[in-house]
DNA sequence: ACCTTTGTTTAACGGTGTTAAATAATTTTA
DNA sequence: TAAAATTATTTAACACCGTTAAACAAAGGT
């Protein structure tokens, strides 16, 4: 009986077409255009049936949300493997962070944007986990006071994500700023953070 | 005829009455539960007399929107005239700023939150400039190198706000995090981009 | 008292997420 | 192969949303 493994993988394809569409129409439109009904007309299907495969429509933007997660994790990652010194590593996860935000705008908004609940999510969503604890190492490598106290390592973390996520943030909805000076900002922080990180 | 005013001081109370209403809903349910209906409901009416007063619903948002910037204006400037050195006054400016985000959570997040249409805000926002001005001043009165060029200033303006409303913005929605952490960050990372603002 | 203006509500349109029931298609069983 | 059981899918409905047009009520002016 291999339709069985044949039908399994017809439904995987129509949950993976899901998640697709809704992508689309966000892509297309942004977020607040995205409906059951509209998914079910790129899907070629009726909304009931989505439900079959998701239980609602935050189940929806969770699964997007976790593979937004998978996805920065594996960028943040190659980014510290590209580099050696651990001062340049840090920087280039920070840069590879703020990168994923503009070319994964859509998912970036998701993820850190809009969101619902979120005392919760960290619960539900190991995988947001994975990059934070990439850059706390990082940080904790460049940290020459030891041991290296939780807060301390903490207090950077949060400092540096601040600031990414500030100047993401700002430049996710107000379009019009220059690109040069994003970078200008981003860099010279990045290092003036690093500067003081024994401080 | 003295009734026509009276009439009028009718009409700026039900006015202030809807714009109470969706703040006291919004305040009880957050955003994403305030709706006209709701809004008519607490003032007691039915939902299209709204529109009497206000053109639609982004209108009243747009409203609550300006009463922010007014009253975030008032908070920055008060903190300035508190402190006569410069370096003191740029940072209690900006924990003002912060100040502010958590007491009127609800204005914080129309103003830099769920934003809908950002380009075009500025230019029907007056208010909005005004305490960016005032930032603006502050930074540029301890720039030392002499003339002030405006892109010096824009970027140190930016790196403080991204610190800021990025520290701000993950506090809002991660309700969990440590208000001492908080503080440290806060006043550690003002403290470090002020002594780098010369750089 | 009538007419006009103003204030307010009712009813409706098209949209949303979601669910239950009805129908169509498929597979299993006799 | 024909009937039964299971699965897939749709239709219809509910309650909500923002918004508008028409109907109704109340007040004002002549």
């Amino acid at each position: 009986m291999g339709s069985k493994e044949r039908i399994q993988r017809q439904k995987d394809d129509t949950r993976k077409g899901i998640l697709a569409a809704a992508l689309q129409i966000v892509k297309q439109e942004g977020w607040a255009a995205l409906s059951m009904r509209k998914i079910a007309d790129v899907i070629e299907y009726t909304a009931p049936i989505i439900y079959e495969y998701f239980p609602n429509k935050e189940g929806i933007l969770l699964e997007l949300t976790r593979q937004g997660y998978i996805n920065l994790g594996l960028k943040v990652k190659e980014a510290r493997d590209s580099k050696t010194n651990a001062e340049d590593q840090l920087e280039a996860m920070w840069l590879a962070y703020w990168d994923f935000a503009f070319e994964e705008k859509e998912y970036y908004q998701l993820m850190y944007g809009v969101q619902v609940n979120c005392c919760e999510l960290y619960k539900k969503m190991p995988e947001a986990e994975y990059t934070t604890d990439l850059f706390y190492d990082a940080i904790e490598k460049l940290l020459t006071k030891q041991p290296v106290s939780e807060d301390t390592s903490c207090l950077k973390y949060y400092t540096f994500w601040s600031l990414i996520h500030g100047l993401v943030s700002i430049n996710l909805v107000q379009k019009g700023a220059n690109d040069e000076i994003n970078q200008q900002i981003l860099r010279s922080a990045i290092k003036a953070i690093i500067k003081t990180i024994n401080d």
